[in-house]
DNA sequence: GTGAAAGCGCTAACAC
DNA sequence: GTGTTAGCGCTTTCAC
């Protein structure tokens, strides 16, 4: 049933070392005719080689693994298909495992990937698991980090530019005459892109010489509703906000619910920006300014990245990408008071 | 570096065979002593079993393959998500591939998985290799099929009840007195959802008494922009609408941009009704009445019945789940009028 | 230009 | 209860 290279040769009436040898780019420079008949053959029979002896033999499985943490965020999607795009392009497979932020669950997958033999992962670390991260770069193993910056360990990694991107957006809103911006942030703990977006909030603060007041920083806790509930109480309570800043594209979905359910209105009572472009930015009311984030990009990058690590014969310097966002101006800002 | 079995077996002073058995659940009742002894020499020396051998030789690979045809859908990430959670409580590692609706990518990726030895696979096929298709009955190869049906071949599918979730909108449609219901769909070719769809929007014209209008259906091809474009010809044109019915969620926010280019009002001067649920469905102006399908669980029970499939010692009689849809409803079709 | 044979790391008869 | 041995399907020296 399962036909193999021994059919193929022996249909062919030739050796399986000249099949294999076909199979793969012909070293052996075989006769024109040897190389017809065997093609043929191949053909007739609908053989399939095994990847796994392949793989096994050649210690190399043309397959590459990528460990995302939320693939409810349209974020990741637009980085997935970056990444399967590329793979397509160079003839690699791609394994997907979703961590859910859980460090165990991104231990279990990283193993999981090395012990089923993929020749590299790319992987939006939880940073919990520092020792494991370091034994790839020991044993010199193919790893690219995205949008996660792993801190001191030299690890080739493709980041976004966070700071300028909540800066960029704060001085828009700072340019709008909004002075009381309310930043509101999943919980940080070493995770770079929400440092760097409280970093990028308070250097804009800082440039337009705004005081800077550190209850207008809230972190809260991921989860359906919390954002929501976060948001309807603080702006019920005494500290009067003009503008909210949501660093998480849900997150802002939330807020503006929150928002209205208040029966304020956006731009007019309050302002509100959000981080990352979606499908559905332009179309919520009102239509949303953004920083838009090369998300695409970041997966073609990483996934390029990676497939060079693996082809690499020798060791390659680990390199850091920093990707650009890009203000997208909409309504949900306002415009500029007199 | 690379450590092996032998590696194991020779440092624990026993044979490959033992690690082996105690690796895999300790057929031959070893004695505690070796047991114990074999298990701190694996956990010493970090070893990993390679999965290529063990596939090799046991002619299953404990991954299944996944062909999406768009990613960009929401609707197919949570679908995702159903499969990698029970791949994942199962112990399957999932490679997912894009077919982006093309048959030769298809075909491509079918072979490329199968090749890679996967145990069986997941498609929401093209519908345009029906040889294929037949190729794995033939070899009892297992597959299911979510989201289309592939007519008269005895495959195991999941799907949806599409002819009931369009409708029970269009009857929702005209019990809000709509008369007139623009249906827009992209092309059809074979694909069950939209014929499907097309028949619930007949079905419920017919039940309630409403004329049908040939030119009340209108394919669309896909494509950015393509229904914006048309929808705002259809409602500058004679024919005058008073709802539109759009069966993909895509498709929902460019009509949305149209209408609202138009200057017209939803719903007081056009009712909008959408096809399945996403994140932002309650959040666009005004926010959308639209068929939810159970596509978390679609993903699930595929996965869960291809894994049947694949460890079932016998072969299994086809079998096809109908899942239920069921209408969201908020103001984007209006209310009853008196 | 082609073939014989060894071996990648593992499991599974079959012995003992 | 444990070991010996023969492969799984392929690539790759090394002969010829």
């Amino acid at each position: 049933m399962k036909v193999t290279i021994d059919d193929v040769a022996e249909k062919a009436g030739v050796s399986k070392t000249t099949v294999s040898r076909i199979l793969n780019g012909n070293f052996g420079h075989n006769k024109p005719e040897t190389r017809e008949k065997v093609l043929q053959v191949i053909k007739e029979l609908d053989y399939q080689p095994n990847a796994l002896a392949k793989g096994l033999k050649q210690m190399k499985t043309n397959t590459i693994g990528i460990i995302l943490s939320n693939l409810q965020n349209s974020f990741w999607i637009s980085v997935l298909e970056g990444v399967e795009d590329v793979c397509q392009r160079n003839g690699y497979s791609l394994m997907i495992c979703n961590s859910n932020e859980n460090a165990q669950l991104e231990e279990d997958h990283i193993k999981g990937l090395r012990h089923r033999q993929v020749d590299g992962i790319i992987v939006n670390a939880t940073l919990k698991n520092r020792q494991l991260y370091e034994t790839f770069i020991e044993e010199n193993y193919p790893l690219v980090s995205i949008n996660r910056e792993i801190y001191e360990l030299p690890i080739d990694m493709v980041l976004m530019n966070n700071i300028k991107g909540a800066k960029q957006g704060v001085e828009h809103l700072i340019d709008l005459g909004k002075m009381s911006i309310l930043l509101m942030v999943y919980p940080v703990e070493g995770v770079s892109p929400r440092i760097d977006r409280i970093e990028g909030y308070k250097q804009a603060l800082a440039e337009r010489g705004i005081a800077f007041n550190e209850e207008n920083i809230q972190i809260v806790t991921e989860g359906k509703g919390n954002a929501k509930a976060r948001v309807m109480e603080l702006l019920s309570g005494e500290n009067k906000y003009d503008a909210i800043f949501s660093t998480n594209n849900q997150m802002t979905l939330e807020i503006l619910e929150g928002i209205k359910q208040l029966g304020l209105q956006v731009p007019a009572d309050i302002a509100l920006l959000g981080y990352d472009e979606t499908v559905w930015s332009m179309h919520v009311d009102p239509p949303l300014t953004t920083v838009k984030q090369p998300a695409y990009e970041m997966g073609e990058l990483a996934a390029k990245r990676l497939i060079q690590l693996i082809e690499s014969k020798r060791k390659l310097k680990p390199k850091t990408v920093l990707l650009e966002p890009e203000l997208i101006i909409r309504k949900s800002c306002g415009i500029k008071e007199k």
